[in-house]
DNA sequence: AAGTCATTGTACCAATCGGTAAACACTTGA
DNA sequence: TCAAGTGTTTACCGATTGGTACAATGACTT
């Protein structure tokens, strides 16, 4: 038997482009074997609870990766209008100009989202949180500042459906760049 | 045999619900004839070309009642302002306040997206084209109305979304409130 | 060189999938 | 009254689902 020795962490990049692009539910675990490359043993070995599983470990690593590049730079850039700045940037390039889906927004958009409700949660409401947080240190009045997040917060996912439904990926860009100047008001 | 005498018409307010809660591939036959009652004999009567057929025809309906609903009432509202709280009215009450996901979204966002590119992309490209239009006659500035109709139609997508992940539909009506003024400049 | 143990392929499982077929019941118009 | 439709039930189909069991395979220790 050939034995290409794979990690646990090697196979969650590739699974989530899967659910990304099918759905919780349209991931079928022989969509899986293909596309991985792994049998069901290996795939087992790594995600005991099966799909439930990998879906749990892909969703903690998408938090991790924004909240250690997009959320943590909210709070830890000194420029709030740097940091605002850099967000929308990071966000352009995660989701590849508008080619990408958000797999926290198609969870939460297919029948598995009361499965993963915790994960979707947290993600959104620290978003909105650091964000608006950022807001309030970059002059927006206090009491907007929550509703600012949520909008542009919400906005960005749209965007990304938007842009998956016309079949126009720049939609996504022409979305961030009205965003943009709405929390930077001295650039505006 | 008991004979309830169902229509077509009868059973597609249900298959839209269902469609909505699970999305595409999460509904599966046997929960459609639990949900609605009938055998698969009579869903196959009704819809011969089985489930796809039954989205499809729900996706019609849907478009169908936006269009009646919302984009011929902002094309045929003389007053602009008018129509665009029509809209946003319209909306809110449609999606129940938050409470309730947009099935055209929902499919987006799910790997059945390609099988019903055609239905997307019409929905929200006429919703784009008639605010835009809308926006025009309201005095936006007219290089601005079709980028600030999709903020706005992509905008309450994301609202949807955002609302179901936090678990807030309040969400929802808090981000129709910011986007309502955005087209409304003279009641801002 | 033997032993350990993470990794892997394969065969298998019951359950469910979407879909078909055909007999049946009831309504309606001729 | 009777045939033609329109619904409806029920049984069934092969394929696929997510998941389990386990023996075989190597890379690494010792």
């Amino acid at each position: 038997m050939s034995r290409i020795v794979a990690e646990r962490k090697d196979v969650i990049a590739t699974l989530a482009e899967i659910f990304r692009e099918h759905g919780y539910d349209g991931t079928s675990l022989s969509l899986i074997t293909e596309k991985t490359g792994l049998g069901k043993g290996s795939l087992y070995h790594f995600f005991p609870g099966g799909k439930e599983e990998m879906a749990e470990a892909v969703l903690g690593d998408i938090a991790a990766w924004f909240r250690t590049h997009i959320f943590d730079a909210l709070r830890d850039t000194e420029n709030p209008a740097q940091a605002l700045e850099a967000m929308f940037a990071g966000v352009d390039g995660y989701f590849r100009q508008g080619r990408r889906l958000c797999l926290m927004g198609v969870i939460a958009a297919s029948g598995a989202h009361d499965r993963f409700a915790r994960e979707l949660n947290g993600y959104f409401s620290d978003w909105r949180a650091d964000l608006a947080a950022t807001l309030e240190r970059a002059g927006t009045p206090k009491a907007e500042c929550n509703a600012l997040a949520e909008e542009i917060v919400g906005g960005i996912q749209g965007a990304l459906i938007l842009a998956r439904s016309l079949d126009d990926p720049g939609a996504f860009g022409r979305v961030l760049a009205r965003l943009k100047p709405r929390c930077l008001p001295a650039s505006a």
